[in-house]
DNA sequence: AGGATAGATGATAATCATTATTGTTAAATA
DNA sequence: TATTTAACAATAATGATTATCATCTATCCT
């Protein structure tokens, strides 16, 4: 999906919903809808200050909040403690975590609905959305050993 | 499994690896092992100081770090920054969680593995364990609405 | 069994990501 | 362009986790 539709996506979101739309907050929203590499929230700060310089962290953390609560950001928490964001695809989607370097991949993968679905069944849960994570070597650090 | 069958195999990756077994090292064992409701480090902490009572904290954070390691204990945390464990079944495995009470359920899935295959396949990672959670509401929290 | 020693412990200080606070600024609306 | 009030910047507070270090003890060796 094109960034700039993925910006708009996200100001009806805020607009819908009667939040302001300031510089601060539109230069979170286009680092996020660019992003392609899973920021932590002091990436996007550092992102965020080059479109706008006088944005502060704390305006960083209140507006990505603000835009997981709108289900406009996916919030990834992993073992090591650290949060990143994907802006660009908010959905639930599994994830490829390379376990040194840290490099994740999003590839599309067939029908977790179902094992949703059975889970469903087994639990009597209504399920509304769900994680999930492999861990693992990337190519490149298979090689580097 | 019976606890006591799990409290001993961990026994024995201590000392394995030449780790010491200590009075409390063997209450957060017996704690751990005989958990079935995902405790969080201070919930472990309040029962171990049943078992040994001079127990301190500290010790409880190293020695489920240690069993992480040895991955006798799985490390979950949560998207509220919370962490829990699971020492009965350390091994990768889903979970349904409440949403709304927490409540947690691991009820046996089918072929995650098929999953793992996918994910390996179109990523080139070489894959060793994953994570997999539903969130929604618990039959007793959609009753309540 | 007794002593040596390296690992484990308890108590508490330090860390650090996140959240709360507060006085100021500016987006939205008429 | 004046009013209202959400959003802002700056910074203090929070709280879970980790580090520190003096003391203690599980294990090994004789």
């Amino acid at each position: 999906m094109d960034p700039q539709k993925r910006v708009e996506e996200m100001l009806y979101k805020l607009k819908e919903r009667d939040f302001r739309i300031t510089p601060q907050r539109l230069a979170i929203l286009k680092t996020l809808a660019a992003s392609k590499g899973h920021p932590s929230v002091d990436d996007i700060y550092q992102e965020v200050k080059a479109l706008f310089p006088t944005t502060s962290l704390a305006t960083v953390y209140k507006t990505v909040s603000l835009l997981k609560e709108l289900n406009e950001v996916l919030e990834l928490g992993f073992p090591d403690g650290s949060n990143h964001y994907d802006g660009y695809n908010p959905a639930p989607h599994p994830h490829a975590i390379c376990i040194k370097c840290k490099k994740i991949m999003d590839p599309e993968l067939m029908n977790i609905d179902e094992l949703s679905e059975e889970m469903s069944k087994k639990t009597g849960y209504k399920i509304f959305h769900h994680r999930l994570d492999f861990f693992g070597l990337c190519p490149a650090c298979q090689q580097k050993n």
